[in-house]
DNA sequence: TGTCATTTTTGATTCACTCAAAACTAGCTA
DNA sequence: TAGCTAGTTTTGAGTGAATCAAAAATGACA
């Protein structure tokens, strides 16, 4: 935990990425790595303790620019802010709490492709396909048995 | 065409959403037919014309009554605004174009529910499911065809 | 070690939207 | 048909998320 270990995987990750390694973005990536579904936001509130001076620009910035490098993806749940994640490449898709707002993964079901081909004759050359499931995470409905726990329903 | 004329049809709709039935609400029912797929500021755009002094405040009053109402849909493609549409209690999804924002629906491909069951022990309890396709439409793809027309790839 | 393009910082600005209080009005009731 | 009142609209301020831009700092190469 000495930071004259640099964290080596996270360098040679940005290096690979043909982005400069500083100290931000291998925070932002630490943040990333610690919490898989993390706004902008999250990711500057864990990083300013150890990063401090650091700015929420940068971190926009480095999110950015990882997304660009394809290190990251971008999400964007209905009403959320944007939301970034390390696991690219696969076609894996969301689940959005709708009463916390907790993300997880979900991964594709059927195959790599699922029922996700566009009918005919839309006119659009489709590129990828999203899917979001909303619903209460399991926390959410223990709280909420807890409320009422009159044999109520 | 003329305004002694209310549009029996809008009234009904809204009355029986159970909301009061004014110019305003009569007026964003309207645009929204006109525009199946539209922003507030599309439907502003659209209304202050033909009802000068509206404000975008009560365009968003409406679109909000009329989504909690059930007589309209919100739906928010990543890195859009808020859009509506007045289709709605049936399974449908949406394609966006990448281009020009440009949305447009999508039936359900595989019967009322798709391949959108989330696998077992995921611990939410899923209430809906919404999918979007990514690509671009028509119009898009011919102009972009049209700046290079040399059987360039 | 110096150089220079890339990053970060700082600060202003935008956009989509929400909040809240005051003014107005649809539609029921007497 | 006038009056009442809860439901709407208006006005204006305020928010959060994100973008833009210019100046200062710094990583990584020669």
């Amino acid at each position: 935990m000495l930071d004259s270990q640099p964290d080596a995987a996270a360098d040679a990750l940005i290096r690979g990425a043909g982005l400069r390694v500083t100290a931000t973005r291998v925070a932002v990536l630490d943040a990333l790595r610690a919490r898989p579904h993390a706004t902008a936001d999250d990711v500057f509130d864990r990083i300013v303790g150890s990063l401090p001076g650091t700015s929420k620009q940068s971190v926009y910035n480095a999110l950015g620019d990882f997304a660009d490098a394809g290190l990251a993806r971008r999400i964007e749940p209905a009403g959320h802010a944007g939301t970034f994640e390390l696991r690219v490449g696969d076609n894996h898709h969301h689940v959005v709490c709708t009463r916390c707002g907790r993300i997880d993964d979900v991964d594709c079901v059927v195959g790599s492709a699922p029922c996700l081909h566009v009918p005919e004759g839309s006119g659009y050359l489709i590129e990828t396909a999203e899917v979001t499931f909303w619903g209460v995470c399991s926390d959410c409905r223990a709280e909420s048995e807890a409320e009422k726990p009159r044999g109520s329903r």
